[in-house]
DNA sequence: GGGGTGTTTGGTAAAATAGCCAAATACTTT
DNA sequence: AAAGTATTTGGCTATTTTACCAAACACCCC
């Protein structure tokens, strides 16, 4: 694996990584339904509103979402709404992994 | 957002979390095209054999593959390939990240 | 300009992660 | 059963991540 490569799943690995927190995977999909001010995350999200500011950045720097300020307001929204295709996807292996569990108790 | 939604971001996040690391991306992106023992992987990547078997195991965790022992060797597949579809979107983000870059510096 | 609201930034402590080495385990071959 | 190969586990350290608080910043309204 040559330098380049290395750098491409670093890259990629990024965007993954950057959607494995619960909070950061849930405004990205709360975001799916469209834009949303930052204020709204913080009535909703049981975190400091730094934290949740930070979290934010976290996406934006992974190039998931973008911001815009407009007023008092800072707007988040989807770059790249695709993003969340992956999801049923996701919902499936949480199943398999469920059903797993099961079949080893039995 | 209650205790199960909680605990469902939570799983849906370590799947993204499991696969946002460039070693176990690329180890799984290697599984999409059929099952590899650990030695092979152990030949390709340059990390300790710990390190390797402590990824797949992270891997395995998260639901994302799982292994079977024969002889000697430890086989591991991809339990539900269809996470790896998301693969294009990814790339699609790291454009776009690279995109506006590039717009910034114009 | 001063006060108020919304958001980001800086600092810090606690927790989680990653990687290496050494040791243990599992299976095979002789 | 002894020796060899493949893999996992345990232990340790360095690094990264997370979350809170306090302070700074940005914008609006009076």
């Amino acid at each position: 694996m040559n330098k380049n490569e290395k750098a491409l799943y670093k890259a990629k690995a990024a965007v993954f990584k950057a959607l494995g927190h619960p909070t950061r995977l849930y405004m990205a999909e709360q975001l799916a339904g469209g834009e949303r001010c930052v204020c709204e995350f913080v009535r909703v999200i049981d975190a400091d509103f730094s934290t949740i500011s930070k979290h934010l950045n976290i996406l934006k720097q992974a190039g998931i979402v973008e911001d815009e300020k407009r007023g008092l307001n800072v707007y988040y929204k989807l770059k790249v709404p695709c993003i969340l295709n992956s999801m049923s996807c996701v919902e499936a292996v949480i199943s398999a992994q469920l059903q797993s569990q099961i079949d080893l108790i039995k």
